[in-house]
DNA sequence: AGCACGCCGACT
DNA sequence: GTCGGCGTGCTC
C-alpha cells in the first residue's frame, strides 16, 4: 500500500493537500518537516502535518524532496498552530508562516536567469543594462532586481523582459542568507572629551546643522557613549543615524562577526532585587505550580511603579532553576533597551531578544539557539509567542490589555495573549499576565476561577499618586482661557512661574491636518478610499493614511470649481497656537503625527523636554509612555471624553486605560503633581473612576454594562468583513451570509450587516456583520459553526458571489 | 490568499 | 488588431 502525506501551504485554504510519498522517502518523512512539492504550475514549499496510508479519491502528485533533517516545528508547536487555525478560522499554513522566520518558513527565493539570446538592438538601453548585469552573475534574486529596476517609470523594462521570456524566473527551496556580520560601532574620544553633551554644545556654537546635532542627541539619550567598553551595538538603534555620525568621524564603524552582536548590557545576576512583601506573596503563589510543573494562570494587577517586572524576573529565575525555559511577551512599543537591560542583567546570554530590527539571519540564529536550548528565554512582541523555547515552564504577558497583541490584518488574526494561555496549558506551564488596567476579559477569568488574581498595591514611598481634578466644561463654559478652563490655566501659569513644566494632552481624534475649499468647504477625498486626505505641508502633498495614495494639491475644487484651498491645522497644532497666545513667554514643544514622522524623533522630543529645553509639551496620547519627568507638575487632558464618541463597546475601557496611564504616571516625580481632566461628562463613571485611580469601581460598572448588552467577556465576538469592488454585490452577499448566521445562531445575537465605518478602502467596498457567541465555545465549536455558516451560504449564494471576499475575525477587538 | 485564465473596453 | 484591467475559479 502506498504512503501519503498531508501537507500544508501558506494559503487561506483551510485544509491540507495530500501528496504521494515515494518509497525512498517513506523512512524519513514525518510531521514538521518541510518538503518541496509541485503545486499548481510551479514548485512550492509545504510542511508535512500527517503521514498515512489512506489513498484519497482524487489523483495525487508526488513529494519531490524532503528539505529538512529535523522537523522545523516540534509536535508542540504543530499542535499549537493547529489550534490557532481552528479557533481563528484561518489556514493552518498561514499560522505556520507567521510562526517561522525566513529561512525556515514557506518562502522560496525567486531567482532570475537570462535565457534567449537576441540582437542588442531589440532592446531599450535600460533593458540591455539589465540583461548584461544579470547575465554576468551566477544567480540574481528577483527581489534584488526589483529593488534596482522595479521603479523604472511606466516602461517597466524588467517586467517586460520577464513576460517576454528573456529572463527566466525560478524558485529554489534553500535560502541563501547573507553572512551574519553587522556593523558594530566604536566610540572614539578620549576620557576627557567626554560626554556627548559637551560635543553638542561645542557643535552648536560652531553652527553645525540641526540634523547632525539631533543624531548626537539620540546617542546621548540612549546613554551608549558612556558604555564601559566603548562599544555600541545598534540592535535597537537607527542604522542611518549612526551612519551619519560615523561619517562625521565621531564614532567608528567596524564589521564584526555575528556571534559578537548581541545586546551587551552588564550581566550581574547578584543584582537581583529583593522583593517586598506583596511581590514576595505574588511570587510564592506562582512558585507552587512552577515547582510542581502544573498549568496555572495568573493575573498580576499592579499599578505603575509597583514592581511587576521584578516578580517576572524572580519567577523566570525559578523556572530556569527547575530546568525549564521562559517566554516574555511585551507590547509592540514595549521592547526598549531599558526593559531588555533589566532582564539581561540577571539572565545574560540566556536571553534571545526578538525585535523588529533583526536581520533575517539574526532572527534565524536566535530561533536556532532557542531550538537547540542554547538560550532558554525569549523576549519579544506578538509573534514571539511562537518562539521555540524548550521545555517551556513560564510565559509572561506584560501589559496584558495592550491591543497590539491582537493581529488584525492579514490572517492569522490571532491574539498572542490567548495563544500564550493555550500554549501554557499544552506545556503544563505557568502563565502570568500583568497590567495596571487589566482587560475585562482577563479580570473576568479571575472571577470565574480560571485565573488567579495577584495584586501589587504598594508603591515606593516617594511616588505618590497625583491628585486628579475634573473640570466640567459645561460649568466653565464662560470661564475659559482659550482652550483651558481657568483652574488649569492658573495651574500652568503658576507652574511656569516656579520654573516647572506642564504637559497638555489632546485626544487623537481629528489630529491630522487637511485642506478644504475656501468657497464651499469641500474636503478632497482619496480616490481609492472614502476618507479625507491629510495635508502634508512640508511636501505640499495630499495623502491617504489607508492606502498610501499621495497626490498634488488640486488646481480647483472638484465640487464647486473654485481654486482657493485653505489648510486646516491638526488639533494639536491649533492647540499649540492657542497655548502660545496664552503663554507668550513659554517655550513650547509639540508632539503629534506631524512632528514625529522621522525615526527616533519620538524619543528625541521627549528627551528634549526632559532636559528642560521647553516648558510646555503639547501632544496627542502618543506622549503616553513618556510622562515620567522630574519637573512636570501639571498634566492636563484637554478633551478627556472624546474617546467615548467612538462607536465601539470598548471605548470606555480604552479611555480608562488612557486616563489611568496619564493619572498614574506623573506621580513619580518628587514634587507634588496635579492632573486635570477637562470633560463635558464629568459624571461619567469612567472619568470618576480614573480620577480616583479606582480600577475596581470602573471594572464593576463596565462589567455591568457589558453584561446587559452581552459584550465580551460575556460573549465572544466574531466579526465578518465583506469586500468587493461592486457595492451592490457586497451588500447582497453580506445580507445573505448574515441571514444564514441568524438561522444557525438562534439564541445568540447577530448584528448587521451594515456598511463599514470606512465604506470604501483601497477601491474595495466593505460591509460588516458581527456575531456574539457563547464565550465558553472552544476552537472546535467555533470551527464547526463557521463551517456550517459557509456551507449554508454556498447553498444560497447569488450569482457573482465569488467577487466578494469574506474575512473572519474571531475575538475582534473593535 | 495568490494566481492564471478569459472576457471586454480603449487606443495605435 | 492588441493591450491591459478586473471578475472567476482553483489549488492535492
Amino acid at each position: 500500500m502506498g504512503h501519503f502525506a498531508d501537507i500544508i501551504l501558506p494559503t487561506a485554504v483551510r485544509h491540507p493537500f495530500t501528496y504521494a510519498v515515494r518509497e525512498s522517502l517513506v523512512e524519513r518523512i514525518r510531521p514538521g518537516l518541510r518538503v518541496w512539492i509541485p503545486f499548481q504550475k510551479h514548485k512550492a514549499i509545504g510542511m508535512v502535518v500527517k503521514v498515512h496510508q489512506n489513498e484519497p479519491d482524487f489523483k495525487t502528485r508526488s513529494v519531490e524532496k524532503i528539505m529538512d533533517e529535523q522537523p522545523v516545528l516540534s509536535d508542540e508547536l504543530l499542535e499549537l498552530t493547529e489550534w490557532i487555525h481552528r479557533f481563528y478560522y484561518c489556514g493552518w499554513g498561514e499560522v505556520v508562516q507567521a510562526a517561522l522566520p525566513v529561512g525556515l518558513n514557506f518562502y522560496a527565493e525567486k531567482y532570475l536567469k537570462a535565457t534567449k539570446v537576441e540582437p542588442d538592438n531589440k532592446f531599450s538601453e535600460k533593458q540591455r543594462e539589465i540583461l548584461e548585469e544579470i547575465g554576468q552573475k551566477e544567480s540574481y534574486t528577483l527581489k534584488e532586481a526589483r529593488k534596482r529596476w522595479g521603479e523604472e517609470g511606466r516602461s517597466q523594462p524588467l517586467k517586460k523582459l520577464i513576460d517576454e521570456g528573456y529572463l527566466e524566473v525560478w524558485e529554489e527551496p534553500e535560502m541563501k542568507m547573507k553572512p551574519a556580520t553587522r556593523k558594530l560601532w566604536k566610540w572614539k574620544g578620549s576620557a576627557e572629551s567626554k560626554t556627548v553633551a559637551n560635543l553638542i554644545e561645542a557643535h552648536r556654537e560652531e553652527g553645525h546643522d540641526y540634523k547632525w546635532i539631533q543624531a548626537l542627541e539620540l546617542l546621548q539619550e540612549l546613554g551608549l557613549p558612556e558604555f564601559q567598553d566603548n562599544l555600541l551595538t545598534f540592535d535597537l538603534l537607527d542604522y542611518y543615524t549612526l551612519n551619519r555620525i560615523a561619517d562625521e568621524g565621531l564614532i567608528q564603524a567596524e564589521e564584526v562577526e555575528h556571534s559578537d552582536i548581541t545586546l551587551k548590557f552588564e550581566h550581574d545576576p547578584s543584582q537581583l532585587t529583593k522583593l517586598n512583601r506583596e511581590q514576595e506573596q505574588a511570587f510564592e503563589a506562582m512558585r507552587r505550580p512552577l515547582d510542581e510543573g502544573k498549568y496555572q494562570s495568573f493575573l498580576l494587577y499592579g499599578v505603575t511603579g509597583s514592581g511587576k517586572t521584578e516578580v517576572y524576573i524572580h519567577a523566570l529565575k525559578r523556572a530556569l532553576e527547575e530546568g525549564r525555559g521562559g517566554l516574555v511577551l511585551v507590547p509592540e512599543i514595549g521592547l526598549t533597551p531599558q526593559i531588555v537591560e533589566r532582564f539581561y542583567r540577571i539572565f545574560g546570554d540566556d536571553i534571545a531578544v526578538l525585535h523588529s530590527r533583526l536581520t533575517d539571519r539574526e532572527r534565524y540564529d536566535a530561533w536556532h539557539a532557542l531550538r537547540q536550548g542554547e538560550k532558554r528565554i525569549a523576549i519579544g512582541a506578538r509573534s514571539a509567542v511562537f518562539a521555540p523555547v524548550q521545555n517551556l515552564g513560564l510565559i509572561v504577558v506584560d501589559e496584558e490589555h495592550d491591543a497590539s497583541y491582537k493581529q488584525e490584518d492579514p490572517a492569522p488574526r490571532y491574539n498572542a495573549r490567548d495563544v500564550a494561555v493555550m500554549r501554557a496549558t499544552m506545556n503544563n506551564a505557568v502563565v502570568v499576565m500583568g497590567s495596571a488596567t487589566p482587560s475585562l476579559v482577563a479580570l473576568q477569568a479571575t472571577r470565574k476561577g480560571k485565573s488567579t488574581l495577584l495584586s501589587l498595591t504598594e508603591r515606593p514611598l516617594e511616588a505618590k499618586l497625583p491628585k486628579v481634578k475634573v473640570l466640567d466644561l459645561k460649568q466653565y463654559r464662560s470661564a475659559m482661557s482659550g482652550p483651558l478652563a481657568i483652574p488649569l490655566y492658573e495651574a500652568v501659569k503658576e507652574g511656569l512661574k516656579r520654573e516647572e513644566q506642564a504637559i497638555l494632552l489632546y485626544n487623537r481624534r481629528g489630529y491630522a491636518s487637511f485642506l478644504h475649499c475656501g468657497n464651499c468647504g469641500d474636503i478632497p477625498e482619496c480616490p481609492n478610499c472614502s476618507v479625507s486626505l491629510t495635508y502634508h505641508k512640508a511636501k505640499r502633498q495630499l495623502r491617504c493614511h489607508y492606502c498610501g495614495y499621495a497626490g498634488r494639491i488640486p488646481r480647483q475644487c472638484s465640487s464647486c470649481g473654485h481654486d482657493d484651498f485653505e489648510a486646516i491645522g491638526s488639533g494639536t497644532q491649533q492647540l499649540e497656537e492657542q497655548i502660545e497666545e496664552l503663554f507668550p513667554e513659554a517655550r513650547l514643544l509639540r508632539m503629534d503625527f506631524d512632528t514625529t514622522a522621522g525615526r527616533g524623533s519620538h524619543a528625541h522630543l521627549l528627551n528634549k523636554f526632559a532636559r528642560k529645553e521647553a516648558d510646555i509639551l503639547v501632544g496627542t496620547q502618543m506622549v503616553g509612555k513618556g510622562l515620567d519627568f522630574q519637573d512636570v507638575t501639571v498634566v492636563g487632558v484637554i478633551n478627556a471624553d472624546t474617546e467615548l464618541a467612538f462607536p465601539s463597546f470598548r471605548s470606555g475601557e480604552r479611555m480608562f486605560q488612557l486616563l489611568s496611564q496619564v493619572a498614574g504616571r506623573s506621580g513619580r516625580a518628587v514634587k507634588e503633581g496635579r492632573v486635570y481632566f477637562q470633560t463635558w461628562q464629568s459624571d461619567h463613571h469612567v472619568i470618576e473612576a480614573a480620577k480616583k485611580h479606582d480600577y475596581r469601581s470602573f471594572a464593576r460598572r463596565e462589567l455591568g454594562y457589558r453584561k446587559s448588552l452581552s459584550y465580551p467577556p460575556y460573549s465572544r465576538i466574531i466579526r465578518f468583513i465583506f469586500k468587493g469592488q461592486r457595492e451592490r454585490k457586497v451588500q447582497q452577499v453580506a445580507e445573505i451570509f448574515t441571514s444564514g448566521l441568524v438561522e444557525l445562531l438562534e439564541f445568540d445575537d447577530v448584528l448587521g450587516p451594515s456598511p463599514a465605518t470606512i465604506l470604501r478602502m483601497q477601491r474595495y467596498y466593505r460591509w460588516e456583520s458581527m456575531a456574539k457567541i457563547d464565550p465558553g465555545k472552544g476552537a472546535g465549536a467555533i470551527e464547526r459553526l463557521l463551517d456550517r455558516a459557509f456551507a449554508l451560504f454556498e447553498e444560497k449564494k447569488p450569482e457573482g458571489a465569488s467577487a466578494v471576499r469574506i474575512n473572519v475575525n474571531v475575538d475582534a477587538l473593535e
